[in-house]
DNA sequence: CTTTGGATCGTCT
DNA sequence: GACGATCCAAAGG
């Protein structure tokens, strides 16, 4: 289980250090590859920055809460709720590599994609986490949870975690402007596992 | 290969 | 009433 204490800090600085571990629900898990850092009244990006509403609660709570929002209408996010109780900061989980329940995991993105029957050429194995609302459809992570502790040491087994199997995050990660974002774009508090193939985007060019 | 637009609805102005 | 921390498929080069 990952420390609490390693989540009381600055997002920005969390981050980083998210890479690596594990995020598992449901029989199903995946190790964090890519993750942005959002803050909170000081960062435009961030749904925190004109203050709390019911939406936002979440980032305003503890470190190792999970905040989910929902958004296009169609898509989850989950993000790892970091900085003290009060102070508003996340990191959004934007890829995973696969770890366990890879059926499931195909079984949940088929299951959520529209129109008709199943077209050929299912996702690749590196595909079924990549992007932000594609991870929480596979994991099965949606607004029912948004506020949960991840760290919580309780026996639930259908409850999301965040787990560390002692993978060390990589000592130099990629680093760049976030993705999707109008306002503080310029801001490089999104990070990846260099040369990782499930990160979400193009694949950089080194 | 790149670009474009549709889907779809909770939240805040 | 407008617009998303997105994704995918279809159309265009």
């Amino acid at each position: 289980m990952v420390d609490r204490g390693l989540l009381d800090a600055d997002p920005v600085e969390v981050a980083p250090l998210l890479l690596g571990k594990v995020l598992a629900h449901g029989g199903r898990a995946g190790r964090i590859v890519e993750v942005e850092a959002y803050r909170g009244a000081d960062d435009p990006a961030s749904h925190a920055f004109r203050g709390q509403t019911a939406r936002n609660a979440a980032m305003f709570g503890g470190p190792g809460l999970l905040y989910v929002y929902f958004t296009y209408g169609m898509h989850w996010c989950a993000n790892v709720v970091c900085g003290p109780e009060g102070e508003a900061g996340a990191v959004l989980v934007r890829a995973l590599e696969p770890l366990c329940g890879l059926g499931a995991m195909r079984a949940s993105r088929l299951a959520g994609r529209r129109g008709g029957a199943g077209r050929p050429g299912e996702p690749p194995d590196r595909e079924l986490c990549r992007g932000p609302a594609n991870l929480a459809r596979a994991l099965g992570i949606d607004g029912r949870h948004d506020g949960v502790d991840l760290l919580s040491s309780g026996t639930g087994a259908g409850r999301p975690r965040l787990l560390d199997d002692g993978v060390a995050p990589p000592t130099r990660p990629a680093r760049g402007p976030r993705i999707g974002v109008r306002w503080g774009a310029e801001e490089p508090w999104r990070f990846w596992v260099a040369g990782e193939p499930c990160v979400s985007g193009r694949p950089p060019p080194d």
